[in-house]
DNA sequence: CCCGATCTATACGGCACCGTATATTTCATC
DNA sequence: GATGAAATATACGGTGCCGTATAGATCGGG
């Protein structure tokens, strides 16, 4: 769709283009899923053929896996950055995990691997580990104002299922705009 | 992968065979996503070929359209059904919403339509009136013990993210089983 | 027992994509 | 500026799927 070449002549030691094929893929899955991720299409979208292509991956499969390496890469630099933000109390911190934490970008991609999950066990697994680090997070924070073991699992759960299912539920909030009922649910968990 | 037909010789008039082409569908539906739903797939699942196929639909996109319609016909009924069941208080009947409103097989479904929503607007919109009414039900309920509208609102979008974030999410529970997490976090929102 | 209606199998052309092979372009270096 | 390495374009065969056309099978009713 963007022309990522600006027009001018592609260098032959062209070491960006690698990447871009990836970023290329990400950006494919996010929108329509694995099952989007097509060679060729990827060609059309960087303005090249596939020619290229079968020079820097082993075939279709190894970009997905580099596209899952990635996106974990990605993912984790995130959650450290995240953790590192040194801003405010644990409440402040727990909003921007169910906010920002992503940006937009890599939210879509996030939202579309999970469905993937669903029927590729190997894409689960990545998954458990990004998720295990998510949670153990929420623990830390949640633990910092709430004592009882239970309630810690139990608001984490929430939180991890309203930052998840927010994006996945499509009901109208009457008398509220859906950021004001995410927004409402987000406090009730984080209330002492 | 089941012989749906027991393998005696089909009648002439078949009129069943349309109903399994819709079932076969969601079946794949729910294994695999949209891209999975193929009429020459269902066909050899069915034990047929795709040549009666054109004569019940008018493409394949008319069989997308009709699993669709199929699928948000069961759905509101499971809803009538749930909402009819007169058992228990409202915590009670909140309860069941999360856990077995839907069969395993309605379940799946559910998600994958979830899934295909993100980039298929029509399909946003059948899912918005499902959620709808469940979010409605939820509100009804958690109004019987709380007062406070906002707080109602941050119940409901809480046990709704809860119910579909809960099939998305793989994080483990550590000291628990996924079930006690979630059981733990629906009580927490029941809790007067 | 034959007949027509109805469902199914087979055959076909077309399309989109995969992966490979080979020619062509582009640039860094000498 | 010629040369060779690296990236890309082009061309090809193969596959899986769509949708159509046509022939064959199966049954109810005359």
């Amino acid at each position: 769709m963007t022309a990522i070449n600006g027009g001018g002549p592609i260098p032959a030691v062209a070491r960006t283009t690698r990447d871009r094929w990836i970023e290329a893929g990400l950006d494919a899955l996010a929108r329509g899923g694995p099952d989007a991720v097509r060679i060729e299409a990827l060609a059309a979208e960087l303005g090249v053929t596939k020619g290229g292509f079968y020079g820097y991956f082993d075939g279709r499969p190894a970009l997905l896996t580099e596209m899952l390496d990635e996106w974990e890469r990605r993912c984790t630099k995130a959650v450290i950055a995240q953790a590192d933000a040194e801003g405010g109390d644990a409440a402040e911190r727990i909003r921007r995990v169910g906010q920002l934490t992503y940006s937009e970008d890599l939210h879509r991609i996030d939202l579309a691997i999970r469905a993937w999950a669903h029927h590729d066990p190997s894409v689960a697994a990545r998954l458990q580990r990004i998720d295990n680090e998510r949670m153990q997070f929420l623990r830390t924070m949640f633990g910092t104002f709430v004592t009882d073991p239970d309630e810690i699992e139990a608001r984490s759960t929430l939180m991890f299922g309203l930052a998840i299912g927010r994006h996945f539920v499509v009901a109208d909030h009457p008398g509220y705009t859906k950021r004001e009922a995410i927004q409402l649910a987000g406090e009730f968990l984080l209330r002492p």
